[in-house]
DNA sequence: TCTATATTTCGATATTACTAGAAATAACTT
DNA sequence: AAGTTATTTCTAGTAATATCGAAATATAGA
């Protein structure tokens, strides 16, 4: 409901790298990706993309789990709801009382 | 459908700030609101508050329309849409197969 | 044209973010 | 225990962003 927490994971999502990421994983569903995966996908070195990947989770956008030596990525898709909600409210009624 | 382009724009909504600034102008429709009500309601300096609004123009998110000395911002409601929509893509399907 | 109002641009400083190599940690395998 | 794989943390250099006072611009009115 914060703004100041909306506004910290709108600012996450506000990077070519941490939106390409996150894309991936929305699309990938609640099983996720493991970072090397992503970081395949990607093409870019573990360190820069392990601090990405930091900022995301920070922004609760995105949590981890471990499977033995392998980190999944999957995204928070409550939290990204909040965001969503956060950006439509009163956008739509607005919107359609101008087209008409 | 860029993802820089939609990038920039959550970039840009990514600041408590301008943030709060498109809050406000989605709440108030096609009609917008003058810079100096903005300042008034927010109480920042006015050259930080311009520096803020070039950003959101910048990202196309709102446009400006002068009436005599007053500039008015308006939310470019077909661009708030479109991020909407990345945001959405494929989000919900993959929700509704997790919750199931 | 002079003054007032509304807003932006300039300039300078301070803070924060980005990038990536190297070293460290975690967990498995032999 | 030693080695291997997966990923993070450390460190540091560079670049980008935020802030805001002062000066500049745009428009209107006297």
């Amino acid at each position: 409901m914060d703004i100041d927490s909306i506004a910290k994971a709108l600012k996450e999502l506000g990077h070519p790298t941490r939106l390409a990421i996150f894309q991936r994983l929305v699309k990938s569903g609640t099983n996720g990706l493991p970072v090397g995966v992503i970081q395949e996908q990607l093409n870019i070195p573990a360190s820069t993309l392990s601090h990405h990947i930091s900022g995301l989770v920070s922004a609760q956008l995105i949590k981890q789990r471990r499977e033995s030596r392998t980190l999944y990525c999957v995204v928070e898709y409550q939290r990204l709801k909040q965001v969503l909600g956060f950006l439509q409210d009163e956008c739509c009624a607005d919107e359609q009382a101008a087209t008409k």
